[in-house]
RNA sequence: GGGCCGGUAGCUCAACGGUUAGAGCCGACCGCUCAUAACGGUCUGGUUGGGGGUUCGAUUCCCUCCCGGCCUACCA
């Protein structure tokens, strides 16, 4: 069997002490679509997410409700999982850092790195905030009551000493810059890049990585009164993932990752810290950290007290899974911060879904079912018209290749739904349906040449909103085994005469209703 | 405080220092009737956050101020 290229591509992996939130539903969502997108093109893709179960949050959440930390990491991977089917994204494998593979794999790296001699055992020492749950730097604080002091924000800090294990990280600051420097695009969007670069000019400090106040995390080796301190066990995941520290593991030639996809809040630790550790440990590097930004509820960051917290269940099942993926990878521009309101989820969804694709399916479908016996029709000589949009359609999965290459989720989008509304144009000035006693024959080219478009635009828009543009090919009569971006292009042309199923229409419009509105927009009665 | 990024039409975004700052949506009007009241066409809409500067010419480069976001060593 000839092997595909393999593409390894992640989400970052959410702390176990909460609910899916829109932000997670988000990054799934755009990783699922930039995994299924590669494997339509071909490749070997392997997604990867997981569960971060471990530190102190975890044992005071779970101490609180009453409930052991392992019942909470239990309660909330079982949320993800529902979430990634509610979003139909669903990744391949799922690591939990409590799982005992994952023990192997982080006490397998941290031993690689310390036989490096980058870890060594000090003493961590500084003003801490129990209240913040923070460490502090002697000139950010504040002075407080009696000469006490004050963390910047007005919490008081005490002086604290504890043992602690050291990643040599000002070690890598000049390997990291020279490989920032030989992979432009290790770091995605640029402006990322550049904030990471101008960080580690200024110098990196050697990382604590390990924690004797609480116990619920991964052993030390050979030092059990420690426990490893996130960072070390939560990037490990990706190795986990991949078999690690096996690597004759069959799923062990995913590694390097291709993409780790990550929000933009946790750039530095898996453009700095994780590369480091990698290096360290004698491992290949992932090919590139890809970040995305934030979303905002009409302009707000989300926020329990602002009681703008939006549940993605709900988003999901109020607009449609399919119709929420694209309302987010098309709107905002990927690796930006975005918004979302209601008015804006229903305006993009009714135009694009709706009145362009759903009706220009309709339309053109249901003349071929009426006027056609239900057979797709057999194209005619072509006009400068005719070839002008199928080239367009034909051309699709370059243009569309040409925008994922950066990412650039919405721009692949935007180019196929330029083709939507090129093809609009060409339906409306063509006329089809007054072509009926004139000139059936050209009426049949007419249509030929619109489901063709069809096929091609919902073959591209496989990744994004998958079950859509799989009804879609049921309706073009596409095969289930002829609708990856191979099959974009005229070599597998719909063959007139093909039967048709009876057209249906693939995106029902919104229709405002009472209550509507999850999103905290006003219904409109 | 420091670092990075952003601010362009009501909304979401474009615009190697170079004609009159563009596109989609929204809105108004016209057309069409195959279609999910959908589609097509025309139009409205701008002191490019403010103020300085460089330049023949600035949305673009520089300075400064204002506003917003992320990071500043555990929330996407």
């Amino acid at each position: 069997m000839a092997a595909r290229p393999t593409f390894c591509i992640s989400t970052a992996i959410p702390y176990a002490n909460g609910r899916p939130h829109i932000g997670h539903a988000y990054e799934r969502i755009a990783t699922d679509a930039i995994a299924r997108f590669q494997r339509l093109d071909g490749r070997d893709v392997f997604f990867v997410t997981g569960m971060d179960e471990h530190g102190l949050k975890m044992q005071q959440t779970a101490a609180r409700e009453g409930i052991t930390p392992q019942e909470l990491a239990d309660r909330t991977a079982a949320q993800f999982l529902e979430m990634g089917d509610a979003l139909n994204a669903r990744a391949n494998h799922v690591v939990r850092t409590t799982e005992p593979r994952h023990y192997a794999a982080s006490q397998a790296i941290w031993t690689k790195m310390q036989e490096r001699d980058d870890i060594y055992l000090a003493n961590y020492s500084g003003w801490y905030s129990v209240r913040e749950e923070a460490y502090f730097d002697e000139n950010e604080l504040t002075p407080g009551h009696d000469g006490a002091k004050n963390s910047p924000n007005g919490t008081p800090v005490e002086w604290v000493e504890e043992e602690s294990y050291f990643f040599r990280l000002s070690a890598y600051g000049d390997r990291l810059l020279a490989h920032y420097e030989a992979n432009a695009d290790f770091i995605v969007p640029d402006k990322y890049r550049n904030e990471i670069v101008a960080f580690v000019k200024r110098g990196l400090q050697d990382l604590s990585i390990s924690r004797t106040t609480f116990n619920w995390g991964v052993p030390v080796p050979g030092d059990y009164k420690h426990v490893m301190y996130v960072w070390v066990d939560a990037l490990t995941n990706y190795l986990t993932a991949c078999g690690y520290p096996d690597e004759n593991a069959p799923d062990w030639r995913y590694w390097p990752a291709n993409a780790h996809v990550i929000g933009k809040d946790i750039t530095r630790f898996h453009s700095i810290y994780w590369p480091a550790f990698l290096m360290s440990a004698g491992l290949e590097l992932p090919k590139q950290i890809v970040v995305h930004g934030f979303l905002f509820n009409r302009g707000e960051k989300m926020s329990k007290s602002v009681g703008n917290v939006i549940d993605p269940f709900t988003l999901a099942s109020h607009y449609g899974v399919d119709q929420m993926r694209y309302f987010f990878l098309r709107e905002v521009p990927f690796g930006q911060d975005g918004n979302y309101s209601h008015e804006a989820i229903v305006n993009r969804v009714n135009a694009d879904l709706a009145n362009d694709l759903g009706n220009l399916a309709q339309r053109s479908l249901s003349m071929v079912a009426k006027n056609c016996e239900g057979r797709a029709p057999i194209p005619g000589s072509l006009t400068e018209a005719d070839k002008a949009i199928l080239d367009q359609a034909w051309a699709l999965a370059d243009r569309s290749r040409a925008a994922m290459k950066d990412y650039a989720l919405h721009h692949a989008l935007g180019e196929i739904w330029k083709v939507v509304a090129d093809a609009n144009r060409y339906f409306a000035s063509e006329e089809p349906w007054a072509k009926g006693k004139s000139d059936p024959e050209r009426r049949g080219t007419i249509l030929w040449i619109t489901a063709e478009v069809l096929r091609n635009v919902a073959i591209m828009a496989q990744p994004f909103i998958p079950t859509a543009a799989g009804k879609l090919l049921d309706l073009v009569g596409s095969a289930n085994d002829a609708r990856d971006f191979a099959h974009v292009g005229a070599a597998h042309k719909i063959e007139g005469g093909l039967m048709l199923p009876a057209p249906a229409p693939i995106f029902p419009r919104y229709v405002e209703a009472e209550e509507g509105a999850p999103t905290g927009g006003k219904a409109k009665s």
